[in-house]
DNA sequence: TACGGATGTAAGAAGTTCTAACACAAGTTA
DNA sequence: TAACTTGTGTTAGAACTTCTTACATCCGTA
């Protein structure tokens, strides 16, 4: 793990790429993240940052990676904290945990459930990071109660074949159906919330979100 | 309401750019839609479209314009259409014609409701057209059957006043909870699914989709 | 028919991404 | 220590972008 000097300073160089990048990320979001900029900002020409980073998208993809790393170990964390606690509490705990991750980075958070990029693809590996929020998520709802599901059929198979490919093991495909729904209404809150559709309806999305989390505790 | 030829004229050739940055919308995102590049498959010169949108982003806005106002047709043609027939089935019809729309046309849903465009403000009048949707969304809830909500405090005000800002009249705020909540939940799906976020884990969003439905119908 | 506004042009400023060619410094090896 | 390699920066420039200004021309209407 030991790194060469040069080694360090090209991360340090990196990171302060990247660190200004999220900064232009807030302001004027994903179309003003501009190579140009950055490098001026940091006190070099613009073709130099062509040395760290094979193009814009490169870049992107790096922020896009460490985002999902990055919400990852928040919601791991919030899992891993209220272990033995109650499975409801725990997964309050979740819910809390990734909506405070949301709200606090919004752009951020767009930038992975958001529009996706143009011709942009995942990388293999970012695919792998998005699946340990999922993860955490099933762990955290395998104990709590599980709703009979009505129809456990084309889905249910669909859904462990996608568990066991992830190296899930055998999860119960209730739980996973749990886990992808309740996921998909945090979201729908969340994303609406945080691309401001809300706005001109005034009132608090953190109710509605609250609602949520309430609804699928009481088994749907 | 009769027009000149010229005002016939100037309003074909806003059509023709508005279908061109369409098509640019689909195959490069919104990045990709370049006032240039419409004005060169238009056989004019760039500037010359600046006669007819003041900027690329009233341009966009136009384009925001038009799919509010689309999607508004479409669900209530689907309101209408299903009057009489029983509650559960108008919500169900409205879900459909709420999915088709989004899935028929991914890239003008996700410019309704995915991130938001940098520097970009509403104009009211767009607002007003993104009501539209939710007040035939409201309509069709008003008749089915309204699920016991526990909690009818604050955010059941904020509803009340929502609706009533909006010319909704007097609604029962359980049906208006009912209405955002299961309108967040289609949200969740539909934003995940148009998103490719659903893609790799192999399974069909359409089932997904209607088991919250089904869910929302079931009384939460 | 003659006027005036609507519609087009070319030129250019100020950006953008990204490549190519070159200079220099810093680390590695003989 | 000297020589070589590699990493990091530069400037120049191509090919784009949005958008403004100044000028020409067409065409509908009065």
């Amino acid at each position: 793990m030991t790194m060469t000097r040069r080694e360090r300073y090209r991360e340090e160089t990196r990171g302060e790429a990247k660190r200004i990048a999220l900064e232009q990320l807030a302001e004027l979001g994903v179309e003003g993240v501009s190579v140009n900029a950055i490098a001026k900002r940091m006190g070099i020409t613009g073709p130099a940052l062509y040395r760290y980073f094979k193009n814009r998208e490169d870049l992107l993809t790096e922020l896009i990676r460490d985002a999902w790393r990055d919400l990852a170990e928040a919601v791991e964390d919030a899992a891993e904290q209220s272990a033995g606690r109650p499975p409801d509490e725990r997964v309050h705990e979740f819910g809390r945990a990734f909506r405070d991750w949301a709200i606090g980075r919004p752009h951020r958070y767009l930038l992975l459930f958001g529009t996706p990029l143009p011709g942009y693809h995942a990388p293999p590996d970012t695919v792998a990071l998005a699946h340990r929020t999922m993860s955490a998520f099933i762990g955290v709802l395998t104990a709590a109660r599980t709703a009979g599901t009505t129809d456990r059929s084309t889905l249910d198979e669909q859904l462990v074949d996608w568990a066991r490919s992830r190296g899930e093991g055998e999860v119960d495909p209730a739980v996973l159906l749990t886990a992808v729904r309740a996921f998909t209404r945090l979201h729908g809150v969340l994303s609406l919330e945080v691309s401001g559709q809300f706005g001109p309806m005034g009132f608090d999305p953190a109710l509605l979100y609250r609602a949520e989390v309430e609804s699928l505790l009481a088994g749907d």
